[in-house]
DNA sequence: CTGAATCCTCTGCGATACTG
DNA sequence: CAGTATCGCAGAGGATTCAG
């Protein structure tokens, strides 16, 4: 593989501005338990997520689900029980993540082959 | 695309690990970068890179550097100039980073559509 | 049950100065 | 030139408590 850019000043910022926007999504301790954890359930309370994602505590939880929502990823539902429950699911485009957590995944894999020899 | 995993026990907690493996490499603010310019110029020194990524510090390079480099993903020589200077590369295990790197900008570029609109 | 509010700690990172 | 040493701040994230 050829590992170049063609351009080292107009196309490259442009990349580093894609690529910083993704990272900024992933981002932090939660956000890749928390999705994934969507992922697998289609729909998912508040309180089951909290399960999910272990060792994470309700005011991250509520933060990054927020920052997910903006980032329109996740959508949330307030189902009028009593109490109140809410469900979050994936948006559409944060179904389109599943693809990059795979490569991520992969090229972890891979890496910890080359780090640890197995 | 189903978005599903088989296991949300076993094969989860292998996937999460994966993908961790894979964002701590990349983490910061400027392991991306610093990687880029790698990739363009095959052969880089200390104060080129310095250069090439604008804004960062002599001591957060060198950090960084040095973490690359025991994630063997970057070797470093020493040229025996007078005074001495450096010279960074890309290992073969980096280069595959390429890819990943590639697919990060591609789903940035499609996510900032989406929240954008344009 | 689903958060919001407070408080506190720890880490990433910037600025600056110094060394071989 | 290629780093290392020190200092300081801002933000991430944990624990706990409160509220609708």
């Amino acid at each position: 593989m050829e590992c170049q850019t063609k351009d080292f000043g107009q196309e490259y910022k442009a990349e580093m501005r894609a690529v910083r926007d993704s990272m900024d999504v992933l981002n932090g301790k939660w956000k890749i338990p928390i999705l994934s954890s969507l992922c697998y359930y289609h729909k998912r309370r508040f309180s089951d997520i909290l399960k999910d994602s272990v060792g994470i505590s309700n005011r991250m939880l509520s933060k990054e689900l927020k920052e997910l929502e903006i980032n329109k990823l996740v959508e949330r539902t307030i189902i009028d029980t009593q109490p109140i429950t809410v469900e979050y699911k994936l948006t559409e485009h944060g179904k389109t993540l599943r693809t990059l957590i795979n490569h991520l995944t992969d090229w972890g894999i891979a890496h910890r082959k080359v780090i640890t020899g197995k």
